[in-house]
DNA sequence: GTATAACATTAACCCATGTTTATGCGGGCC
DNA sequence: GGCCCGCATAAACATGGGTTAATGTTATAC
């Protein structure tokens, strides 16, 4: 069956052993986990504040989003989610959803039931704590941006998030040597960075006028990396790429 | 020993039983867990960004900050933390730290190994359970916090902020029927809300002004709660209170 | 080949919040 | 009792980024 599993990287194989080692015990272990897949359009709610849910949602294909509105209305987007991601693990632990998952691309996404995964976990102790380690980086994402939303300006903050997208499709097998697809539009950024449209489009202009970065049809090519991340005070720590704390 | 155990309600009880239920034994074995305790005065880094800890901090009395510097020197606080609070769990499978924790007021932390935590959660699985959900609810934390500097306004982010704290500190009863202890200067709110030291005297001054607060000598009073909240956007769903996802 | 929709781009104007600098005020300390 | 020191308060001024609204651009649809 197609649909048990994706194109022959497994994405969620791929994602984990970016921030550990996997035996191969472990690695069958997560093959076997029973799916159930579903084609998503874009910018289609997922998962919603409020729900319950009693499954996960692991993303096979295309780009997603965590987000949150004011009563105003207003969007922050909290998380961007890419093959392999996991984006409601929470769910297994926090029986109500505050806050929504969306698509921002089409997207293949599966569903694991929480019985199977808890039951991955009672077989596989380690696991457990691998995806621990997986919400704790999510968490060391969402400090970073707080600290661009709180304490740095547009540029630096946009030049960040760039940098960080460069990064973490790099490690799954996602981006080219200098680029990446980046299926975003600006109105997307500026939700994820607190910023306007009108803003992000200025902001990237100076990325741009100052051949940092080239941005044309959905990819992002990276022309000056070194200056980029100087531009961004993008240092890769908090992402904790194969940082594990020793067992 | 005194060390060993501060004030008859054991802190970090509390504070795990305001968002989960403890069978006896699960109480028992965390007032057993070694500690070897010590004082810290106010402003005093507790560990420092770039460590590599072999322990997690559990505080005992006080008020703690996690937080970041920008590399112009601009601080960014992530969270509060108060009795019953281990700032640092994620330690335990995050090598390194990204972001350092401080004290506020004078502190009385208590160390714990990382092997005897380990050992606590082979012992009672379960507990390795709360635990993680304990570092959910943070993360959960971290993205209200972001939507607020991201998206509302000042006076709407600091009316939150005392709304977050108030409940907060009512759980783990250290608040009175409408007042709490809050030893913080308007420049460490400013640094948690991304907002400057003047900013937050204006804001103070509006809800003071409307009779929502008052603010004297390090006890916030709360003098119109539903108006407070309203002005917060308030909704506590986010620090998911006692909110566990069936096992 | 024209209509439509979704975005990117621009420009003009405005305001919430930052910055700077002084002043006030209460508490600890010699 | 006087002197700091750390904070709160205040006023004047500066600015980054928001808002609004018009105009381009591209792609798909009929």
């Amino acid at each position: 069956m197609a649909s048990l599993q994706s194109p022959p990287p497994f994405p969620l194989v791929l994602k984990l052993e970016s921030i550990t080692d996997l035996s191969p015990e472990e690695r069958q272990a997560l093959l076997g986990l029973p799916l159930r897949v579903q084609e998503f359009r874009a910018d289609q709610d997922v998962v919603r504040e409020g729900d319950r849910p009693i499954q996960c949602c692991l993303i096979l294909e295309g780009f997603a989003c965590r987000y949150k509105l004011t009563e105003k209305g207003k969007r922050q987007i909290f998380a961007f989610h890419t093959p392999g991601d996991i984006p409601d693990l929470q769910s297994l632990h926090l029986k109500t959803m505050d806050h929504s998952l969306g698509t921002l691309t089409p997207c293949k996404i599966a569903f694991i039931q929480h019985e199977h995964l808890r039951e991955l976990f009672r077989q596989h102790p380690r696991l457990a704590e691998v995806f621990w380690r997986d919400t704790l980086i999510d968490a060391a994402i969402f400090r970073e941006w707080m600290l661009g939303i709180g304490r740095r300006s547009a540029r630096t903050r946009l030049a960040h998030l760039l940098c960080e997208l460069f990064m973490r499709l790099k490690v799954i097998g996602l981006a080219g040597s200098n680029s990446i697809p980046l299926p975003l539009s600006q109105a997307e950024m500026g939700d994820a960075l607190g910023l306007s449209t009108v803003h992000i489009n200025r902001t990237l202009q100076e990325l741009r006028g100052e051949d940092l970065v080239a941005w044309d049809g959905g990819i992002l090519t990276i022309l000056n990396w070194e200056g980029l991340m100087q531009a961004g005070e993008f240092d890769t720590t908090y992402l904790h790429l194969q940082d594990c704390a020793a067992a």
